[in-house]
DNA sequence: CACTATTACCCACTATTACCCACTAAACCC
DNA sequence: GGGTTTAGTGGGTAATAGTGGGTAATAGTG
């Protein structure tokens, strides 16, 4: 389980080191922490995926009836879908592309969310938290 | 049962002891005494529930519907949460995202608040007992 | 093919954290 | 009241996490 919230600096080659913690999570699926990283469309963000929630989330895209929105899906999902192992420093270099997509400057903010977790720019993250405040005020769910 | 309520220090590493009473309901629930803290929309302060309360809302979390307003609620409620267990004194060591969304300076408040206690800044809590006042002021709950 | 830009891999340094020990003050108990 | 226990606090130190940078290999470009 990703959970816990961390924020890491991207340095000048464009690395960031993964939160031990959630390294610690990959090494549980596999000896050699591997993961992948892709755009969401939900959000300017990026997310990870262990490689058997990737295999999941596959499965389940092609067990969908093909459909305009789901090749939209897949293009942005899919396509920009890399492979990353962590180098022995718990480091990885994000392309350019995906870097691009969540605008990720600096500090560069994780975020847990069960089987997954996302990768945020730091000043996106924080205004979309503001807004999931207003957002969640009023939701009950027995806290 | 968490009940009653506490306020200790935080040191200058960002460490604060868990009130002891608290502790001991803890350790009814493992030996090993776990938690995990995590942030509430409904007020700027923390929340802390044992193991066995924690699954029981993910498992309600993930009963309900998806929605944006549910999407929120997991970014501020999931992404925070972090597991702790106390030292050998029964402190703990909160992450620097959750002393900031509580605000939290020097004197934390412990509130005990039946399956889970809530972790306030002291001048925070003053303000909301005030507020509370005037609102359950005239809530009849045939006392 | 030569040249340049990018990447992988390694080492070194610093900041942070976990873990341990010691002290003080308050509560408890004959 | 004096001694004992327990809660809370402060601080030292070893391990770990994060960061910066060098160099060799690789890929990309004209």
């Amino acid at each position: 389980m990703f959970q816990g919230e961390f924020s890491n600096n991207m340095d000048d080659k464009g690395r960031v080191s993964i939160p031990a913690s959630f390294r610690d999570v990959l090494k549980t699926c596999h000896a050699e922490p591997q993961l992948i990283i892709t755009r969401t469309p939900h959000s300017r963000c990026l997310v990870a995926y262990p490689r058997r929630e990737w295999k999941r989330l596959q499965k389940r895209i092609s067990a969908t009836p093909p459909s305009e929105q789901l090749r939209a899906f897949k293009r942005i999902v899919i396509s920009s879908a890399q492979e990353y192992a962590p180098d022995r420093q718990g480091r990885v270099l994000l392309s350019p592309a995906l870097r691009d997509y969540a605008s990720l400057s600096r500090t560069v903010q994780f975020a847990g969310a069960g089987e997954t977790f996302e990768i945020w720019d730091k000043s996106s993250w924080d205004k979309q938290l503001e807004a999931d405040l207003m957002l969640a005020k009023n939701f009950e769910l027995g806290l």
